[in-house]
DNA sequence: CTATCTTCTGACAATGATTCTTATTGGGAC
DNA sequence: GTCCCAATAAGAATCATTGTCAGAAGATAG
């Protein structure tokens, strides 16, 4: 597991300490803006940059809405999903052993190899149902 | 289970027909192209439209390839997901019944009502691997 | 500390998928 | 045929994301 050695700077640190504050996905977008508003001065390019090397070194859990925005969170360790709710945007961490051993099963059983998935669970939480 | 009515027009055949005869999954942009090299001249807003309505009505499976685009794929009924090539492209649809159970509990168990889910794995198939 | 090498950054241009706008067309019910 | 309204075409507009490239700032050796 080779993971790339990334500099301390002051860009990386206000990104990460945002997404720490903020604990919920959020667009690169966003981020940039907030980061604005702060007064902290981050280049737009600089935020996407990094962020995908914080998902690629597995500091951060990207996924992608409905329409296909890119949204990052500062995630827990490990792999997991996420139950995420359609009209406030709560999201919860989930896990799946029994989801994990199938995926492996029929990729297995098929032929494939070096495999990796993706799995969200929308909805409404139980604040948001009518 | 209210599935509005399409009038039958020709682009609308062209676009179903393409899809049927390629068989696997492609992108909006593709099947436009597609469209024009044989001749049919079918705006790309309505390519766009059109599978937008094909996929809500579900005569179309349409998914999101890991940079964001939305593919779309003429397929067999019912709900299922499937196992891609990353290298060449191949899919094969998979069926899970623990998966759509484990979804359904932990949806419930987290309060959450009305949802679905995406779930699509990523490997390479036998052919392509070294 | 200074020189130097390398990576990171910022401003802005460029890309590319998707949607919007508006005038026009063509199913389909009568 | 005639009328109504959804469907379409063409192109402009939107908007997230990426590319460019010169300059800034860590790291490292001397
Ligand atoms: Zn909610
Ligand atoms: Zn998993
Ligand atoms: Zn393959
Ligand atoms: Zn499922």
């Amino acid at each position: 597991m080779s993971v790339t050695f990334r500099r301390p700077t002051r860009q990386r640190a206000a990104v990460e300490a945002l997404l720490v504050s903020i604990g919920d996905f959020m667009s690169a977008q966003d981020l940039h803006a907030r980061l604005r508003a702060q007064g902290q001065s981050v280049g737009l390019a600089t935020v996407y940059r990094t962020l995908q090397s914080m998902a690629a070194d597995g500091d951060v859990d990207m996924m992608r809405t409905s329409d296909g925005e890119a949204v990052y969170r500062r995630c827990s360790n490990g792999h997991h999903h996420h139950l995420v709710c359609r009209n406030c945007g709560r999201t919860v961490e989930v896990e799946g052993p029994a989801v994990e051993s199938w995926t492996n099963k029929i990729s297995a059983e098929n032929g494939f190899s070096d495999v990796h998935h993706t799995l969200e669970i929308f909805g409404l939480c139980s604040a948001c149902t009518p």
